[in-house]
DNA sequence: CTAGAAGTTAGACGGATGTCAATATAGAGA
DNA sequence: TCTCTATATTGACATCCGTCTAACTTCTAG
């Protein structure tokens, strides 16, 4: 705990400012790091990336499982994996329905990390 | 290279836009996945991430080295590792000045990740 | 030219990560 | 209840990662 704290920050956060502010303004403390850290690590595979870009690009606002694992050449356990790591990172939430299983986009969570990189100084309206 | 191409993005990005899309508008391509998975993946360890930011916040736009190693608790070798995964994933420059060796932050890349993440149901200016 | 300081590179090592095949679990339907 | 389909979990295995110590490179100062 520090200056910006509240690390969870569950629900409508400043346009302008996020959880916390852009990286380049001050610098982060080493357990607020830490847990950015986890979400960035969650997106640093390709096979991930791509799964929380599916997800969150679907217009229904949720995948389900089945439509996602035919566009990937790895077998179903290991996107079950990855899906898994993401939820695990608060990037993304699930919901089985039936016999399948839908996810869905966090976007508090992908905004706070947003929020992190944009600099002052690169025509965002942050500060 | 598909739709958005360019991934090097050299100079001014569009504010709404940035190199690329938000994730929420298009499914990734795999390649260009590839490449801002690089860059997460850099950002994804704690002592990176914390290395950034604090190349990023420092008010002369630049830190020595010198200046960075006193502030964890790894050893000098570790620091300049991560130093060297940063400057592969494009996300810091490096520049020696007689003894000493001053890192500054690529704005730029730090924009494109910030951009992909942007979500455009949270307020901010993207589409 | 030698001595010393700042960074980087090389090599080693334990632990984490991504993948698969096999198995387990949950629900739908006959 | 029995079976089939969709996901998840387990266990094994090869590779990658983060860390260290030791050695190397580059520069400054005598």
């Amino acid at each position: 705990m520090s200056k910006v704290g509240a690390t969870s920050g569950s629900t409508a956060v400043s346009p302008s400012q996020g959880c916390c502010a852009p990286l380049e303004a001050v610098p982060l403390d080493p357990a607020h790091a830490a847990d950015m850290a986890k979400m960035f690590k969650a997106l640093g595979d390709p096979v991930r990336l791509r799964l929380l870009s599916l997800i969150s690009a679907h217009p229904d606002g949720e995948v389900c499982v089945c439509d996602l694992t035919d566009l990937f050449d790895v077998a179903a356990p290991t996107i079950s994996y990855h899906l898994k790591l993401l939820r695990e990172a608060g990037l993304v939430d699930h919901e089985r329905r039936g016999t399948w299983v839908y996810y869905r986009p966090v976007r508090e969570r992908m905004y706070q990390l947003s929020a992190l990189l944009a600099a002052s100084d690169m025509a965002l309206p942050a500060r």
